[in-house]
DNA sequence: GTCTTACTAAGACAATCGTCTTGTCAAGAT
DNA sequence: ATCTTGACAAGACGATTGTCTTAGTAAGAC
């Protein structure tokens, strides 16, 4: 039987903008209800896993639609012009937010890494999908999986640091610096 | 006059362990008290300023700790070593601790960026300062400081962020394989 | 019509949150 | 010895948390 409302989709993308800005445990259900604009009664009714379920899903859903948006990103240009762009973009993001928005998944994992396995798996689940989308397109340009693979998680990794201090400082720097070593680290290595 | 106890330090104690764990919403004052065990009412009278100012004093607490132990590793060995061991033990500690014990002051940064100034000002300062020991160790081994800034900031970023990814995916692999990409980075621009 | 299922309404619930008020204690000055 | 003052302790406070309950509505199937 297919759905009648769209009560569920509404909760899981205010949900995901809230776990995004302050994480999980500052994000509660009364929060997602009201800014949502969706009834009350329907959290059992929708997420019979309670908020733990919502959080599951809210971060599959953004961390699979920024992966989307990597793919594209990452197609036809090359990975250090990439980088560049993310982190521009990035940053412009972070200031006109007022530092609220940054990673979609990284306030939600570290503070449930070692409570919760189901949003520790889904927030892994994430970043493996973005590192491989960075993995792909490095390994286009020349470079054997394995190596590609490794040097991958270093963007990946250099990318989320540099949105955790920048967040912390409140100044882009960070992720222009970073993104400016790592493209010289690509442009080193690859095609 | 002076301090007739230690129940303001023992809550600064565990609330940075705490703190680290679990962030800052989810560390809750009674945790704190119990843990430490320390009296229910002593927190206004050493805390005036609440949960925010208990948080501000523990995350520069143990930034400062970690600042000193970061000096220390840094001080004598080349920065590509330093960088090697840094995540060695870091993994190692990660997975002692269950993935429990990653940044100290990362999930809060994250957490608290964008709606407590005293908190992020105290990650903030936090992060410079270690940002500070790697560029200087770095600016030793023959590269300008402007220059020896923005490599240290890429280190730092991407420590930072295999942290996050190492806790997320409960695999070491990420923070050893941003260790090696770093140091062959810093081994080919440093002397 | 009568089902069955999907959804919402409106709260109650115990537990927990951070803060505040009041009372006790100990130490130094006179 | 008494007073004063800063340090400390115990509990109460209202607000808020996530979850659960019970009842009621609406839409498609037969």
């Amino acid at each position: 039987m297919p759905r009648l409302t769209d009560t569920r989709d509404r909760m899981i993308r205010t949900a995901a903008r809230l776990l995004r800005r302050q994480g999980y445990a500052a994000t509660g259900w009364r929060q997602v209800v009201a800014e949502s604009h969706t009834p009350w009664g329907s959290q059992a009714h929708h997420f019979p896993g309670g908020k733990e379920q919502l959080a599951v899903e809210a971060v599959t859903a953004s961390g699979g639609a920024y992966a989307r948006l990597l793919a594209t990103a990452f197609a036809d240009n090359h990975p250090a012009d990439t980088v560049t762009a993310w982190a521009t973009a990035a940053a412009k993001e972070l200031q006109t937010t007022g530092w609220a928005d940054g990673c979609p998944v990284a306030t939600v994992a570290l503070e449930t890494a070692h409570v919760s396995d189901s949003l520790a798996g889904a927030c892994g689940s994430v970043f493996t999908s973005w590192r491989g989308v960075i993995a792909d397109s490095i390994s286009r340009h020349g470079l054997p999986m394995a190596e590609a693979n490794s040097l991958a998680t270093l963007v990946l990794a250099g990318i989320e640091g540099s949105l955790l201090l920048a967040r912390a400082s409140r100044d882009p720097a960070p992720l222009h610096d970073v993104a400016r070593e790592l493209a010289a680290v690509l442009h080193a290595r690859l095609d």
